[in-house]
DNA sequence: GGAGCTGTAATTTCAAACGTTACAGGAGGA
DNA sequence: TCCTCCTGTAACGTTTGAAATTACAGCTCC
């Protein structure tokens, strides 16, 4: 069970525009050396962002901005932005139970319930995250280091 | 974000205990039949299973037995025995983010909160769901079809 | 004592995630 | 206008981890 990378990839970059993108142009150039990414990767995830309508993009010369105060962004959004679908099938389920047993016929449709409970609940816990609790507890953190 | 396919077959292998190990000897054949699965990841189940309390192995002969009432146990418990410290490192997070950025040196302390707390939200909804709901949804798919 | 099962280590296979290369298209400065 | 730098996206290579497989020692009951 081990969510994506993308997604603490994603948050990273969107806590980067929030401290850097008012005061300088932020390329994926730059993303990609502050996360360790490759710009490809980058570049796929804020067309993601952009998309989902949390991010604008400056063609031709460059440069990513937040369009959402962070209050407004929660980590689900983010989450659905990157990688739609990933809630589906988040736990998975062995391909090829035997249809000559009534239990392997029968395992799937049972699964769907606790599983589906398990979807909304991490769903829940996401959606009460938001950019602006990351934001905070990024300051925080700083402050603590004296940096 | 991909729970292991191991605490399905879990569920599948203990729902076939409950349903068949009384009346007959179920051995890791079966269960790999019934699942699709192998033998030998099957016996690793079942062995991780058995260190956790939930079912007792005949030696020599073979065979396995539920050794708790299926109210007693959770999907979390199944999880953690069969693949423990899952729920640790839930959601990955990129290895190389830059030290040179205030952003990369934090980012780990920073997305430790939000993670930690979808942590816990899984496994109270995995803490949620027991076998005897599971038994219960069973029969329930399996009356539907007249079977 | 033999047949059939469990327990476990070592190796192989395979698919999905991720990185990389490549290039077309757009915007702004020289 | 041309040149440079960036984005957007497709195609390909690489790597990592899950699962299957092979192999064999140990136990029990008939």
């Amino acid at each position: 069970m081990r969510i994506n990378t993308k997604c603490s990839v994603a948050v990273h970059c969107l806590l980067f525009l929030h401290e850097y993108g008012e005061t300088q142009r932020v390329t994926s150039g730059i993303l990609a050396l502050s996360t360790g990414c490759n710009p490809v990767v980058i570049r796929n995830l804020i067309s993601a962002l952009k998309k989902a309508g949390i991010v604008e993009v400056a063609g031709g010369k460059g440069g990513t901005r937040l369009c959402r105060s962070p209050e407004e962004i929660t980590l689900y959004q983010i989450y659905k932005a990157v990688d739609p679908g990933c809630l589906d099938d988040l736990v998975g389920i062995h391909p090829l139970p035997s249809a000559l047993c009534p239990i392997g016929r029968n395992i799937r449709t049972v699964l769907a319930v606790p599983y589906g409970k398990l979807q909304v609940d991490v769903r829940k816990s996401l959606e009460s995250s938001t950019l602006a609790d990351i934001v905070a507890e990024y300051r925080n953190a700083q402050g603590q280091k004296g940096q």
